[in-house]
Order: C-alpha cells, then structure tokens, then sequence
DNA sequence: ACCTGAACACCGTTCAAGT
DNA sequence: ACCTGAACACCGTTCAAGT
C-alpha cells in the first residue's frame, strides 16, 4: 500500500539481495511488470536506484531472482501436499502440484511473463521439476515418456497457460487503430458487434452458443479455472494411456 | 543487411501504416524484439523516429500491427491448403494449419513474445480461428467442445509452445548471480554440473538417459519439432475421442 | 498533407565520492 | 562495507515549426 520510506521506517535494516528481491514481489504484485524499474523498487525500500546494484548485478538478475522466489513459493505450498497412494495415485498428485502451483501464479499475475523466459536459471525451478520426475517416475512411466510429458506440457506444468487469444474477446481492442490512414494496411476495418458474424461466422456461431448455455459469462468470459482443469486432464489422461500401453 | 538510407535509397516513396510495420518486422527478425525501438524502425526507412507518429498512434500500435501481419502471413501459408477428406480429415486439416503457421514462427522467432498478450486485437487472428473453428465443426464437434479445444490448445492452436522450461539447461546460466552476497537467499548454492545429480536426482536420471539414447543432442538438446508434435497430436488424439463419445 | 528539430520525462547503468 | 549524487546514453512521446 505505502513504501517503506512514506510510512517512516527509515532505512536503518541494511539492504539485501533478498530485501531487494522481495521488494520487487511487491512492486510487481501492485503494479505489474511495466512498473518494476530500478528507481521504484529503491523508493519500495526507501533507498536510491544506485544502491540496488551493490547487491544485484543488474535488472536482468533481479527478474532472475524473482523467478527463484516465486518458485520457491511454489515448493513450499507443493512440499506439504499428501502423498499419493496406489492406483493412479500418481496422476492425482501431478493434479494436485500442479493447481497449487496454479494458486501462487493467481496472487502474481506477472510471473507467466517473467517465467517464459527466464525458468531455466531458478534452482527452485529445477527442484519443481524433479518432483514432478519423481511422482511420475513412481507412477511407472519411462524417463522418455516423462520427458516427452514435461515439454507436451509445456508452462501448465508450472501452474499457467497464458493463452494468446481468448475466445470472446471483442476485435479493435480498447482503442480505435488512430493514426490517419484508417485501413490497416493487411486487415480489413474493423468490424463491429453485428459484422463480426458476417466475416467470422463459425467463430460468431460458436460464441453466440456459449453466452446462450451460461448467461452469467455476459461478453464471453470463459472460466479459467475450468478451462485449466479441462486442458490439464485431457493431457495426463493421454498421457496415463500412452504410460500402460508400454 | 543493410537499411534504405546506407543503400541510398532516399526517402521518394512515402511513409505509410503499411510500410512501417514491414519495416518494423525488418527490425524484428534482424535484432529480436529488444532492437525494435521507434529510433530504429525510422533508420530502417531512412527517416527520423517523429515521422512515424503521423502513422502509427505509438509503440503499442506497431506491436498490434505486428501481430496482424504475421498473423495474415499465417493465413496466406494456411488458405492455399488441401481441403480435408473424409473420416477424421478434421484432425489431418487442423494438423496441418497448425503446422504451416508454426513455420511461420520459426521464421520470426519474436512473434510468440508479442502474439502472447495482443493476439486478441488482430482481425487477421480472428480469421486464423474461424477456419479452426469451421473444419472442427465440419469434423463433427460441438461449439462447445470446439471452445474448450481452443483453451486446451493455448498458443499450439497458432503454432507456438512457448516452453517456460527446457529440460537440458544447466541451472546458474550464462553467467554467475553476482554481487557480494554470495547467497542466493532462497535457493542454495548454484550447482555445478556433478552437484546437480545430488540435488536433484530424478531430473538428473531423465537428462542422462536422454543423451544416452540420442548422443546427437550433446548437452541435452531436444527435437523442437518432434516435441511440438507430440503434444499437438497428444491433444488433438484426446480431443477426437471426447468428439466420439458424444 | 507529410515530415522534422528541439525538448521533456523517464529509463538502466557507471563511477567517483561520501560515510 | 555500504550507500549516493551527478552524469551518460538511450528510450517513447509532444509540439511547434518547417516544406
């Protein structure tokens, strides 16, 4: 809510990678990734942007060390979850990490986009993984399956889909094109409400059934929880076959 | 290679929307997306970094624009596709949709980054998914299940998996955490490559195999493409049996 | 109508200087 | 050992001014 320095907690605790790390969580939790810069997570901690980088090397390490955090986060909520038992005990437990660390990405909406790219370098990451490797190593699949399911995978393994395109969401987007060329060159003008059906139609016809089944999604939302839970399971039942086909 | 202004091609011809965004993939598939700076897509067109702005609203729009070019480069490869057949001819047209589009991506490895958050605003997007929409209805699908299809797809639908993790990547990175600390407050110490067998076993046991069956891919390289395949066919495979059984 | 020079606010980062 | 002021190079963007 208020920095360090607004509410006069003066600096006296030294900085540290992990105070600056942490800092940076919640510049990030309040105001998304566009906000993290260096001179803002220093007035987080009530210090200058200079100060920063006696204990990071750069921004990069900083996004570097979030991806840590956040994993670790991850570990600790994944780390004390039930074993699995017999049976398909292993497919419920992959679930189960797996929407945990579902959780954690909801209260850090900015994470999916520092993962993407930066996964590899986290320690934490790494032991995740392993104990995915694990369970399903327990569960009777060949480290070949295992590492064909970790990539079919991909960032749902980690807890998130980050999906490019979300059925229902209008075309334009909240801002006309502007400029004064009007045509956008490759694309036709962009169509409103009535004429999307025209040019789209299947895709009109689809989302037209879908506020028609559930009226409370008004505009086409989609339940992200759901949709989730439907693309997890379609995979690790594909999966659960191809492991008992062996 | 060059830009227009070194080759001397002066600036006769005028700028328009159309001929900044081909300038600006220019940038992009020279430089990635960190090089494309307003300053360098106006030196590409031999013209100073304001001059754009009577064409483009701001930096966000050229991304939106982005999108929408390489999208209508997707549909372009996409369109002049064979019709599908009979039997599960939908599965073999999706397939190959999503297969050509991929190609599409390999040759701007930039574009999943910006297709990630703005594929929504792009009318040319919105084509590409009506024709997925149209042959999965053809192929007997219901609105319903095609919706759920195209979440469960995610950015596979548009030929992109976008892989937060590659197993095979050493952990630490390409450089050291830096800085005097030393510690990297929630992980331990960056392991080196006999240390990592220790901590985390079972990916150590995968990663080992995985060499050991293909010693082609020194260092733990993966078959992009194989892997792509796998989980598109993992998840269209699924998806045919949910249509089945209705 | 189309383009540009000068200028502004804001980045990440370096470095010599403070305590 | 730890922190900072001043400064640099580089962003995106505005605006009055040129043709």
């Amino acid at each position: 809510m208020s920095t360090e320095a607004e509410r006069g907690v003066r600096p006296r605790i030294p900085l540290s990678r992990d105070r600056v790390l942490r800092a940076a969580v919640r510049v990030a939790d309040e105001g998304g990734l566009e906000s993290l810069t260096m001179r803002r997570v220093a007035e987080e901690l009530g210090a200058e942007a200079m100060s920063l980088y006696y204990h990071v090397a750069k921004k990069e390490d900083i996004l570097d060390g979030l991806v840590d955090v956040i994993a670790a986060e991850i570990n600790d909520a994944v780390e004390t979850l039930p074993e699995p038992s017999g049976g398909t005990g292993w497919k419920t437990a992959i679930r189960r990490r797996i929407l945990s660390a579902r959780e954690v990405f909801l209260r850090h909406p900015w994470a999916p986009g520092v993962f993407e790219e930066r996964a590899g370098a986290s320690p934490a990451v790494l032991r995740y993984y392993d104990g995915l490797v694990g369970l399903m190593r327990d569960g009777g699949f060949s480290y070949d399956l295992i590492h064909h399911a970790l990539h079919a995978l991909g960032s749902r393994a980690l807890g998130f889909s980050q999906e490019p395109f979300a059925p229902g969401d209008g075309p334009g987007g909240p801002d006309s094109p502007g400029g004064p060329g009007g045509g956008a060159g490759t694309a036709a003008p962009p169509p409103d409400a009535e004429q999307m059906a025209a040019q789209f139609p299947h895709l009109a016809g689809m989302m037209a059934e879908i506020v028609h089944d559930d009226p409370d999604s008004t505009l086409g939302w989609c339940d992200d929880q759901a949709e989730f839970e439907f693309g997890l399971d379609l995979i690790l039942d594909g999966l659960d076959g191809m492991r008992q086909r062996r």
